[in-house]
DNA sequence: TTGTACGCGTTATCAG
DNA sequence: CTGATAACGCGTACAA
């Protein structure tokens, strides 16, 4: 036999029916588990790979995947939105369809309800992103009990290990940051300030962590200053930096750890006024994008949305299908962004 | 209506026969160009997407891609073939096969007469990863006449606007190694050595170009040396690389542009001895990831060879199959890696 | 130049 | 618990 065992080839040789073979193959229950040994060791026997391409046909219709994103209107989620309409029509020719849905604003309660309320009917799996809660998590287990495949997505619920993660590791990310801003300083010395939205949640505090730690180990010559919430009215912000400024003149460096850039970033041209000081912040945005190009921040720690979102709908497709991904395509790249590399 | 329109909505909108529709999709010959006409309209008009899924069901057999690559036996090359078997074992599932060929050694007519000899039956599609020459170029072109999709792959025939390209812009390339070398040294003075095989090439050249002017741009109190060639007997560059650090005692980055990384490296580390030296090479490979777990080189530019290898299989396809490709997705990464987002 | 009919390999449905 | 059979939407040979 040249070609590919099918289906077929493998019921015949398994002493079963198509339907038995399906059943084994897509995990469903009815089946006698000595059968589905049989199966399962013909399935060895003459190498039967499935067509994904058949299978996916034959469903009748296409795949419906949600991202559920925070409500709030930062450039980075923007971005994340763009992508994943961008995407959606793309794979629309795969029978794959996608689609934003805006999580409630009243915390981790609002948003368990939120996703308790989910219909089995309109949604084949969704990727959620929403700050690490035992709350959320809870829901997030009985999203997929209620068979709807579910992911964390950019931020990990850390704690559990069961709820599959697509996205990057911040602390790596962090570190990534530590090493670049001791590289662009050295072999100066200095103090280094950190800016962060609040040091709530569990991304901001690895990648914290994860810089800390470089800084510490790779470079001991350099200080790092106790982080700043950018959290809060503009004023105070401001009022906070400028303190910091003219209290320690020999800062060589300000990290963004924040995925919003723009009022930290602004606020570090304005009051940083014409002294040497190395900037590296987060996330790609129309705003961050423009302050490479034109020298407000010397370097970007970037996630890739588009990466993201493609990986998330391949991981939800592929468990829907009973099915592992490719490793090395799902692990998501923390990128350098430097003016030419854009 | 509330599905998605199929062809066979088409055809009846359009007041023609299913086996019309299929020419008109897939550019085929035989039809009367008013005719092309209303069934291009009438796509417009019913918002009719082809569904991809069933057309590569609907072919019967697998897309059968291959790589010609050059004998070389680096480990940029190693890696590539590498990835190129991980990517085909995962892409069998979806009906189509890859694999790679290699080119013969006598330069550029030995390839076109490789290229002459492939057959129609055997490969709907090839990337093809060769320095520009006429040569080459005419025989890519003569292997598209035949009816096989051509790609060049890695290394561009730039001067062939009309044959689609996968990799990356290398005078980007160097600019990004220029913009980190100078950001890595200043503020400090000094000169940079670099280091390339053999800068015959387009790709060597072009990466040394975008060096250049990025050193010169943005770092102008930096010296750029003149290239060294690392091409030809170990004891020879040994001697040359040593001449140079003798004679500079303000050398203060080495730049390996090259895609093989591992002599260049091994003598900088061994001739540079205690000094203060900024390395930046090309390219992941299971030596430059040591090299820069270890201290050995303190960033890397690299392309991400899954990434390649898939973008050149989806371009390959959609070319197959008259479709666009999702630009976002397939342009290719000028990557920094550090230590910390290896 | 155009149309018809069959098949691709799987899933879903219903009957046993 | 198991089996038979009709889809899914398109490509392709072959007929007209």
């Amino acid at each position: 036999m040249p070609d590919r065992p099918t289906t077929r080839d493998l019921a015949k040789a398994a002493g079963v029916s198509l339907a038995t073979v399906d059943r084994v193959l897509n995990g469903r229950a009815g089946v006698r588990s000595k059968t589905v040994e049989v199966v399962n060791k013909t399935i060895q026997e003459i190498g039967f790979q499935r067509n994904v391409v058949a299978a996916t046909l034959a469903r009748r219709r296409a795949y419906r995947f949600a991202f559920v994103l925070p409500l709030q209107s930062g450039e980075f989620i923007g971005q994340l939105s763009l992508r994943i309409g961008e995407v959606a029509r793309a794979f629309a020719s795969e029978m794959i369809e996608a689609e934003v849905l805006t999580a409630p604003e009243d915390g981790p309660h609002g948003l368990a309800r939120f996703l308790a309320d989910l219909s089995v009917q309109a949604y084949d799996g969704i990727a959620i992103m929403a700050p690490e809660t035992p709350h959320v998590r809870d829901a997030i287990r009985r999203v997929e009990e209620r068979g709807i495949q579910a992911i964390s997505f950019i931020s990990r619920q850390a704690a559990a290990e069961d709820i599959p993660f697509v996205g990057i590791d911040n602390h790596a990310a962090g570190a990534t940051a530590g090493e670049l801003m001791g590289r662009l300083i050295s072999p100066r010395q200095g103090s280094v300030i950190v800016l962060g939205e609040s040091f709530q949640s569990r991304d901001s505090l690895e990648r914290r962590l994860g810089f800390d730690r470089v800084m510490g180990d790779m470079f001991p010559h350099l200080t790092v200053l106790p982080s700043l919430e950018t959290h809060g009215d503009e004023g105070r912000v401001r009022r906070v930096i400028s303190q910091v400024l003219d209290a320690r003149p020999d800062v060589a460096g300000i990290y963004v750890l924040a995925s919003e850039a723009r009022l930290p970033l602004t606020l570090a041209a304005e009051l940083g006024g014409g002294r040497d000081i190395q900037r590296i912040a987060h996330e790609r945005t129309p705003f961050t994008e423009a302050a490479l190009r034109e020298g407000r921040v010397e370097a970007l720690i970037t996630q890739d949305p588009g990466h993201l979102v493609r990986s998330a709908i391949r991981t939800l497709r592929a468990r829907c299908e009973n099915r592992t991904t490719l490793a090395s395509q799902e692990r998501i790249r923390i990128e350098v962004l430097l003016k030419h590399n854009l």
